[in-house]
RNA sequence: CGGGAAAUGGCUCAACUUGGUAGAGCACUUCGCUUGGGACGAAGGGGUUGCAGGUUCAAAUCCUGUUUUCCCGACCA
């Protein structure tokens, strides 16, 4: 591509309305632009390396044996209601309705249409295993649209679904997939970790996580270098602590005027968060919990509500003073007529405190046997620095940002939708399905979060928009342009992504626009081409002069070795 | 859906407090000059100030409503 004949268009000014450096970058580098929140066009630039993500994963899907097919984006909302999910998405689904009032919706995923289409295939145990996938647009009206192309509405997904006639042979499809994971993440050239994860809205036994690493990232990751335990802070086990043993003390009524929050409480009666027990109280759609955690600990809502086997969302103010008859901040579970939920780690405590449900006043010197209580389960999130569930040593965090996932749906949808075949001894069972996911918009977000400096985008080869920018230092000194068109039809007949930068513009103004676009190889064609030399410079590193005739080569050699 | 901020040529912002009919830099057009790190000079074009009401002789400016965007807390690729 010559860019005096292009559409091509950088930005001097960073974008108001861009909260992260990747997106601030895409779009200053005219890749992409927003239109709405969560919403943008993919500019030509933008839109080779989304195409270009798109290949490497269609490459590895059908490398591991997977088909690739089409489904629709507009669906009618019968689609959810038999798989029952209809609810499950509540607003988050993108929802309309046809001329004749009836509901549709644009699909947020594709679990109950790939059961469909598996459903035409599928009578015996001898027609799978195999795999489906599709790489198309998903609309999902998320709460809060952010970071630029990380958290978007209208996003571009490879969902791939595979069936198998038992959970063995799902086990092979899911690792077959893994693999291709792996190969995927590593030809994008992004700092992954793969992490065990919430099977969420998705159902299902098992769920991994492939992570970006970056400090952009929305998730936490708990990892150890010890034994290579990682897991989303979601759903890590967290080991309660031992604490000193104490002679257990009978209870006291104190007053600790408004002392509201742990910290308030614990700097007033000068002892540390670990002898405080918080009490929060949930709510399910049905009922009201009061949940029991030690007062440096935060409440983990995903462990919390698998314990129940509900949805969980903390009760309002108005809520929890009805039930616990105490301004907010004084809610402990003595005398009070919720059931109650405690972390497994405060079984360990002794003489700890409690709100009294009182305002104004706390228990002190209080154990187990002074309440009653409903269940014990770990509920809690891990911190930084406590020990790996795993090995014992300790962990530490990371940030990332979820650009792949692995589910085990087992049998949830073939059930729900009565996908069934027949085995050899005659007898009718439920297809095991996985699930397979990956944000493309992510990975070029992820990359561009990993990869740039102070002058821009630093692209990986595999995915730059064009591998190779020829820049003419004056486009219009006529021996300069002639080597220069013969360079660029040469590289571009031999099959390389090359632009030409042959506008009228000065030096520096090209050399700014192809370090923001972040294109790896920079050829500079200047005064030296009377001598038959040029300049070759790869990604930042040190340019190099080199003989006009032995570019070729040079190219060569850095393609095979990067 | 809650809490905070903003909306003015293509972009980044000023003028608003104290109403008087909109300005700068960048970008753009033409000419000249310049070409190894976002040059320079001259002359130009472009905005009914997010939208709708209201107050006023007069509204970018004051008031009310509304929409959109951004930031802080509950979803997921």
């Amino acid at each position: 591509m010559k860019l005096s004949e292009s559409f091509f268009y950088t930005l001097r000014e960073d974008a108001k309305d861009e909260d992260s450096r990747s997106g601030n970058l895409l779009v200053k580098s005219g890749m992409i632009k927003k239109t709405s929140n969560g919403i943008y066009m993919y500019m030509p630039l933008g839109y080779r390396v989304l195409k270009k993500i798109e290949n490497i994963v269609r490459e590895e899907m059908d490398r591991a044996g997977a088909q690739e097919l089409e489904m629709p984006h507009l669906l009618s909302q019968d689609v959810y209601k038999e798989s029952g999910r209809l609810d499950n998405f509540g607003p988050s689904m993108f929802k309309l309705n046809d001329r004749y009032n009836r509901p549709f919706a644009l699909g947020p995923t594709h679990e109950e249409l790939f059961v469909k289409a598996a459903a035409m295939k599928i009578r015996s145990y001898k027609d799978m295993p195999f795999n489906l996938y599709q790489i198309g647009n998903k609309y999902r009206d998320e709460v809060r649209p952010r970071l630029g192309l990380i958290r978007v509405r209208e996003f571009s997904m490879k969902d791939a679904y595979s069936f198998d006639i038992d959970s063995d042979s799902l086990d092979k499809s899911y690792q077959k997939m893994y693999q291709a994971y792996i190969n995927i993440f590593n030809r994008v050239g992004l700092d992954y970790k793969i992490v065990k994860a919430d099977t969420g809205v998705m159902g299902g036994s098992l769920s991994e996580e492939f992570q970006a690493i970056t400090d952009t990232g929305e998730d936490i990751l708990v990892l150890c270098d010890t034994c290579d335990y990682a897991s989303n802070i979601e759903v890590s086990k967290c080991l309660p602590r031992k604490f000193e043993k104490e002679e257990k003390l009978s209870k006291q009524l104190e007053e600790t005027p408004n002392a509201h929050t742990i910290e308030e409480v614990s700097n007033y009666l000068k002892i540390p968060g670990y002898k405080l027990v918080k009490t929060l109280i949930y709510k399910t759609s049905d009922d009201f919990y009061a949940c029991l955690v030690a007062g440096d600990r935060d409440i983990n809502e995903t462990k919390l509500s698998k314990s129940l086997g509900s949805e969980v969302e903390l009760a309002s103010f108005e809520e929890v003073e009805r039930i616990t008859n105490a301004l907010v901040g004084f809610a402990g579970p003595i005398d009070l007529n919720i059931k109650i939920i405690i972390d497994d780690e405060v079984l360990n405590m002794t003489n700890f405190v409690v709100g009294a449900n009182k305002t104004n006043y706390h228990y002190t010197n209080v154990n187990l046997d002074d309440f009653k209580y409903d269940m014990v389960a770990d509920i809690k999130n891990i911190k930084e620095g406590d020990i790996c569930p795993s090995c014992g040593k300790r962990i530490y965090f990371k940030k990332g940002i979820e650009v792949g996932n692995l589910f085990k749906l087992d049998t949830k949808y073939s059930e729900s939708l009565n996908l069934q075949y027949l085995d050899s001894n005659n007898k009718l069972n439920y297809v095991y399905m996985g699930c397979y996911g990956i944000g493309i918009p992510r990975i070029m977000a992820s990359v561009v979060e990993q990869n740039n400096d102070e002058f821009g985008i630093i692209w990986p080869l595999s995915i730059a928009p064009y591998k190779i920018g020829i820049v003419v230092i004056s486009s219009k000194d006529e021996e300069q342009m002639k080597y220069a068109l013969d360079l660029y039809e040469k590289l571009k007949n031999s099959g390389y992504d090359v632009i030409l930068d042959d506008r009228n513009e000065r030096p520096g103004v090209k050399f700014n626009d192809m370090e923001l676009i972040g294109i790896p190889i920079r050829i500079t064609i200047g005064k030296k081409i009377s001598e038959n030399k040029v300049e070759i410079k790869y990604k930042r590193e040190e340019a190099i002069l080199i003989e006009y005739n032995k570019l070729e080569e040079e190219l060569k050699r850095i393609m095979e070795e990067k």
